[in-house]
DNA sequence: TTGTATGCGTTATCAT
DNA sequence: ATGATAACGCATACAA
């Protein structure tokens, strides 16, 4: 509402003592300094931050863009915790953020959306959305424009990403079942063309072979992150495969779609087949029985995701690296010995 | 990067003819409109939001306010189905959401954050910070900013709130046990100076009356939202008042913690003690027992904020009316009547 | 139908 | 130490 136009007016100066005033430059008499400034407080002024973006080329704000699809936006579990430290960690730095929902923009991809909002960075909370929008990704890799993607392997000069370890994760989650003494082990998979889905699923064939039990696709269902899927995959594999005495699924969400479908079927879990989930939601402490699960450090990605997001735009001669984080183990109730 | 003026150089126009077309104009020869469209798409252009939101005063931006506390920003488990639905609406209208993180700003308030940014509307998801704040709700309310508070009864010329009907929501809750036979039914509330809080507890109170138990202050435990009050909360009542049959709790966080504490004091749920929530959280279905629980509908609260929101600042003659939604009781496995 | 000129609120360059 | 003035990218009132 009061710009500094009225500020110089009333303090008998121009526009430019009030802006270098406000800015904190040096070479401004003190006096004057304190009338304008004493001013300024009396007429309540803050700086119109549109105006400061245009001239500035800055706007303090970083893009946000995540699926629209069921359980891959705000319904994702993993979007809160990702976003919440992602949050904490510009806030610091002095940014807001700024969450693309404007639907209508039909021709508008990533890049001309951060383009037109002059956003000074962007994260890519698209878990999920696998690769469908392929020709997106390249334009926003070589835009140039600061960006951080989860779970997708987006390389560029100011473009990287922050990923879990999902083999090593998936390792662990095997390395648990084997060491049970579990021998038929099936894998219930999640989209067949992500990178996140494909680690989990080399690590359950790796381990299949270094234990030397082998590795059977008539043991493995791949779909895509859905709780249809799960449903379907376990009712199947159990048919073909009664001798089933375990499952590593690739979430959380999956794994207990998967424990709800095998009580359906008369099983007992742990007792009679073992599910080990990927994600550690929520949701996997409080399910009966709790689940066994590996667990992703959400906090720390969004974290790290935001850190580097930070690097990138602040000093230009940074060269953007993937980061891939810890996964641990979180052994609860949904895994015993075969019978 | 591209602008209005490199087209209008190269359709050889002026910029003015360049914005009419890109802007819809009649009064354009549909020859030259050809050219500079063409011209635009070849160049890759889109319009640079912040200059346009500089001229024409409306940045398409939606602020969105939310606490820091514990449980009361991202990790509230309300926010993520709410702003879900807040996303949805005014994403069909054409705006962005932008969340204010940036914390750089001390003498900031949240009215000078919204004019600073110049957002057309702003939604308050301020649920439990209570009335800490009530110099800058007063001054948000009377700023003329269009805004829609949650569970804040916020009252101003372009200002109301939206909340669930927590009275008759509590009464469900409490007619619920009172039909199972219970007298000695205690109270946990949230925060006091909350209407949210205050109102589950006076429909405590009249149900304590009205259905001939008479209202007993030893009953009542009140903190504000928080797990460690309610631990101590259900301690300090079923040592005080070992009689208590039941249990109403303001919020589905706190009755899961007071179900775990009762399990803790050797007490079977619901067998010896029954246990009613309010909010029906993911957990309130997955914890043991499943949680009876007054049922907030996030969504509609959601969509009904931003559509009221979007209805302030569209149109001028609006007189906002504050709405609250109905509740429903979900009866599930921890409310059995008493020995 | 099109071009010129002005302004939005600010920073920044250049004089003074 | 301060003031004019241009510029940021766009929309728009007014002229032509």
């Amino acid at each position: 509402m009061t710009s500094i136009k009225d500020i110089a007016r009333l303090a008998g100066v121009s526009i430019s003592t009030v802006s270098r005033t406000l800015n904190n430059y040096s070479d401004v008499k003190p006096e004057t300094k304190e009338k304008v400034i004493k001013i300024a407080e009396e007429l309540n002024y803050f700086p119109n931050a549109v105006a400061k973006s245009l001239v500035q080329k800055k706007t303090h704000t970083i893009g946000v863009f995540f699926g629209n699809n069921m359980n891959l936006g705000f319904d994702h579990p993993f979007f809160l915790d990702i976003i919440s430290a992602v949050r904490e960690v510009v806030g610091n730095a002095g940014y807001d953020l700024i969450i693309f929902t404007n639907k209508n923009k039909e021709r508008a991809t990533y890049t001309t959306l951060c383009r037109e909002r002059s956003v000074d960075g962007v994260v890519l909370l698209l878990t999920g959305e696998g690769k469908k929008k392929n020709e997106q990704f390249i334009e926003l890799q070589e835009s140039g424009i600061p960006c951080i993607a989860i779970d997708l392997p987006l390389k560029g000069d100011k473009c990287t990403y922050v990923e879990s370890d999902n083999y090593f994760g998936s390792k662990l989650a095997m390395e648990h079942l084997a060491n049970l003494g579990h021998q038929v082990i099936a894998f219930i998979g999640g989209d067949e063309i992500s990178k996140t889905s494909y680690d989990r699923l080399r690590a359950y064939q790796d381990s299949m072979m270094e234990y030397g039990i082998g590795y059977n696709p008539n043991l493995v269902y791949l779909g895509y992150f859905s709780k249809g899927i799960a449903q379907k995959a376990t009712k199947e594999l159990m048919r073909q495969r009664p001798d089933i005495t375990a499952f590593f699924v690739a979430s959380d969400e999956m794994a207990i779609t998967v424990i709800e479908t095998l009580k359906a079927l008369g099983k007992n879990v742990p007792n009679d087949v073992s599910v080990v989930g990927f994600d550690d939601i929520r949701e996997a402490s409080f399910c009966t029985p709790p689940l066994t699960t590996v667990k992703q450090n959400k906090h720390d990605i969004g974290s790290e995701a935001a850190k580097m997001l930070l690097e990138i735009i602040e000093k230009s001669d940074i060269k953007p690296k993937p980061k891939t984080l810890d996964c641990d183990l979180v052994i609860r109730d949904s895994t015993a010995p075969p019978k």
